[in-house]
Formats: structure tokens, sequence, C-alpha cells
DNA sequence: TTTACTTGGTGTTACTTTTACCCGATGTTT
DNA sequence: AAACATCGGGTAAAAGTAACACCAAGTAAA
């Protein structure tokens, strides 16, 4: 046996790189860790898998313990195998990112976490462990999969103004959109529900609130046609 | 120690998904299992990952172990971890895929596998373990990839007609694609390399050979444009 | 040597999509 | 009522994509 058990002096772990959007910015929910190693710094939050528990399984808890959401949008992205990642053993790590809605709950104050707290993706340059590069690679990840399939209104409240909309995806494409353009390529695509209702108390003139209809949305897929927001390739000078 | 050693009964391993082109198919290289579980069946190349082995060095081992190709293109693609995924034990896989050109080398006789062998990846319907759930992520994302980055040349001889370039990415996008548009596209670019070379020992008017030239690649990208070849929208009647 | 056969290689046109661009409308605040 | 701020829409020019047909160059067979 002792050939083969030094296989089985290994374990394995899921980070989770949650996203949110506040209207301005894209924002990752980190936790401030209260353990050796990195005790005191901030790092993505995550945990071993359970020897019983599927990995997507282990990834839906931690977003569960942190805040209490379950159900939402999450994709596995990469892992994570460098042989001294982890200070304590071999410990390869899943990452996954999630998306959830900002407004959707409040970060459980007395979880497995001390402190957590959302960040601006742009402004977190030093993390522990090597979730720097994981967040990278989600961040990446992330902006792919805008780009193709509608996953940016899981980030956004069911009601949204069209500048809204366009805000976010200037932040996920990290570009900037001509407005008229983004109105007609998204409405064309007629995948969003005109609601009745519009903004109340702004300084200006109000906005229409839309919310994203699944189901137009599978019908527009089931016509052959796809989802397809992109970063203009000439950009206004 | 009881609680945590039992995160520690847990492997990982690697499985390779090795792609060639012969030409006319898209090809898989699988080995048949000489030992027990799934003893007999075709399965993907892989193996457990050393206890001091980072896991792309182990998908580099595994793929020079059965071919002796080293620095050949390689990209971790998903991680499979259902619980009862391995009928021994808790392991958790790596996917990746290679590109190999199929005329580099010759299967080796004699490695871990006692038969290696190429299958037409449309062929494949049954495999050991998981594995024909790994071929079809690996499958899709060589998909993915091929559309956005020219990988495909790693498929090929480094020279080739024009011809066979077309029949390797309309195997690769599961598409026809039309003649003219498709040079037009492809020599636009310019990214190939025209060779005085030209197909001899043909019953008909002899194609000239290309290569794929990786400085001028380098180039077109750098002047911001990008590849990009993509299935067409409306498909010829 | 002529003819048939097979694949190589090219240019133009119609159409669709994308880009770039501006101003009146509608509300609030002072 | 005037100033302000965002909303929201159409058009023209440019680029890109799709569709299409024929001659060229070689071999093989009659």
């Amino acid at each position: 046996m002792g050939e083969v058990d030094s296989f089985f002096k290994s374990a394995f772990s899921v980070d989770n790189v949650i996203f949110g959007f506040d209207g301005g910015d894209l924002k990752v929910l980190l936790i401030q860790r209260g353990a050796a190693p990195f005790q005191g710094k901030w790092a993505l939050p995550g945990d071993l898998v359970y020897p019983n528990e599927d990995l997507d399984a282990a990834a839906e808890r931690v977003l569960a313990q942190l805040t209490g959401l379950r159900g939402v949008y999450l994709e596995q992205v990469k892992t994570f195998g460098a042989v001294n990642r982890h200070p304590l053993g071999r410990v390869i790590t899943v990452a996954y990112f999630s998306l959830v809605k900002i407004a959707d709950f409040k970060v459980a104050p007395a979880s497995f976490a001390q402190t957590a707290q959302w960040f601006s993706v742009e402004k977190v340059h030093d993390l522990a462990f090597d979730h720097i590069e994981i967040l990278a690679a989600c961040r990446y990840q992330l902006q792919l999969k805008a780009k193709m399939e509608p996953v940016g209104f899981e980030l956004l409240p069911p009601k949204f103004t069209l500048t809204k909309l366009q805000n976010l995806y200037e932040c996920l494409l990290q570009t900037k959109l001509e407005k008229r353009n983004f109105r007609k390529k998204i409405l064309s695509m007629d995948i969003l529900q005109e609601l009745e209702e519009i903004q109340e108390g702004v300084a200006h003139r109000p906005a229409r609130y839309y919310g994203f209809d699944r189901e137009r949305y599978d019908q527009y897929i089931a016509e052959g046609l796809s989802f397809d927001i992109r970063e203009p390739k000439r950009q206004t000078a």
C-alpha cells in the first residue's frame, strides 16, 4: 500500500470568485483570513471539498455559507495545482466564479469568515495564496462569457434601465460602448421586457425600466441566433 | 488529526485528450486499459499526479510517455470531480487537451498502455469512467479556441495546402465553409507564408503549399487585429 | 494526341452589419 | 421660465459577409 498511499496525501479545495455589480464598478467579495497561513490577509472565499461532496456542491456550499444564496449562476473556471501553492501541504484548488445581485443579501456577519467585504476588482492587487492569479483567470473568463451569453443579467436587479445595462457591459468588456448602437443591438434581440415602471426621484428625465425575459431569450436561441455583445473593433477616437 | 486526515484520502489525476488530424477526420488518441477497473475498455490516457508534480507537468508527462513528444500545444479544460466517478476511491481528474501532428510520432508500442490507437472523434461513443464526458468537453473547448486563435496549425504538418487547411476548419467547426471566402479571409490576415513548393503526384492540378508564419501572426495581433474564423450565420442551402 | 476527369485558384456583386454622429423630449431644480 | 441632465431615437457611410461561375493545370484513360 505504501506506494499508493502517498498519492492520497493531498487535498482539494474550491475557491469562489463572487462577482457583483453596484451600478458603477465590478466588485468581488473577499474575506479576511482569521487563521494562519496568511492570517489577516484578504482572500477568496473557499474551503476544502468534503470527501463525499461533489465539486460543484462544494462551490455552492461556500457561496451559501457566506451569502445565504442558493441557485445563483456558478461556473467552473480552472484548477490551480502548483506543488507549493499552499504552504501546509499539497492542495489543489478548483476555481469557480459566481454572479450575484449585490442587493440580494447582506454579507453574513458571523460565518466562517470574520470579515467579508466587496472590493472593486481593479483595486485588488494583493491576496493570500495564488488568489490574485485565480481572480485574474475568473475575470477573464467572465469577460469571455459575457460576450457570448446573457450572464450579465445575473448581476443586475430584476428591473434596470438601459443605461445601467450599458454601464455593466462597459465594465465587463472594459471598453466604452456607443449609446445608440448598444440600445439598438440589445433591443433588436427582443430579449428584454419593457416594463411599465419608470425611474422616480431623479433630477432629469426618468428612464424606463426593463427586465430580462428568459422565455424570449430561449426563443431567440431556438431561432438559431446567438447573443453576441462585443467590444467594437475600432474605438471612437 | 483524524478529522483532517479524511480530507487527505483522495487523489488527483490528469487525463489528456490528444487530438490529431489525418487530413479528413479529427482524431483522438485512446488507450486500451490493461488493468481493472474497466479492463479492456478504451480510455483517455491519464495518470495520477505525483505528489511533487505540478498539474501541467503531469499532463505533459502523460503525453510524453505515450508519444515521446514534448513542447506541444496543451491546454487545461475542466476538472471532473463527481464523488463516484472512480470506482476505487475519490479521484478528481483535471482534463487537458493537446494538439499534435499525427505524422510526428509512432504510437509508443511498449509504454504503460498496451495498445494505443487513433479514433475518429465522432465514432467514439463508449469509454471507461466518465471519459466520454471529458472528451465532449475538450472537443467543445477546442472548437471555441479554434475560432479565436490559430491553434489549428498545431494539427497540420509544417507545409499544407489551403484545401487541407479548410478541411481542418470544417472538421473543427463542424460546418461547411465556402471555398473562396475562406481563402480570402485566411490570406487577408497575411499570417501564412506562401512556399515555393507545390504538390506532386496528384492526378489533378497541383496545389501550392503554405506554412504558418508565427512572426507575421504576432505582428497581426500587435496591430490590434484578431484571428477569427467562424461558422457562417446562414449556411448555403 | 485527344478527351475526360479532378481539384486548384480567382473577382464581383448584392446584401447585411457596424460604425459614427446630433438633437428634440421629458423631467427636476432654482 | 430658464438652466440643467439624462432619455431616447434615425440615417448615412463604411466595412464585412455571403453567394456565385469559370478557367487553369495537371493525370489518366481511350
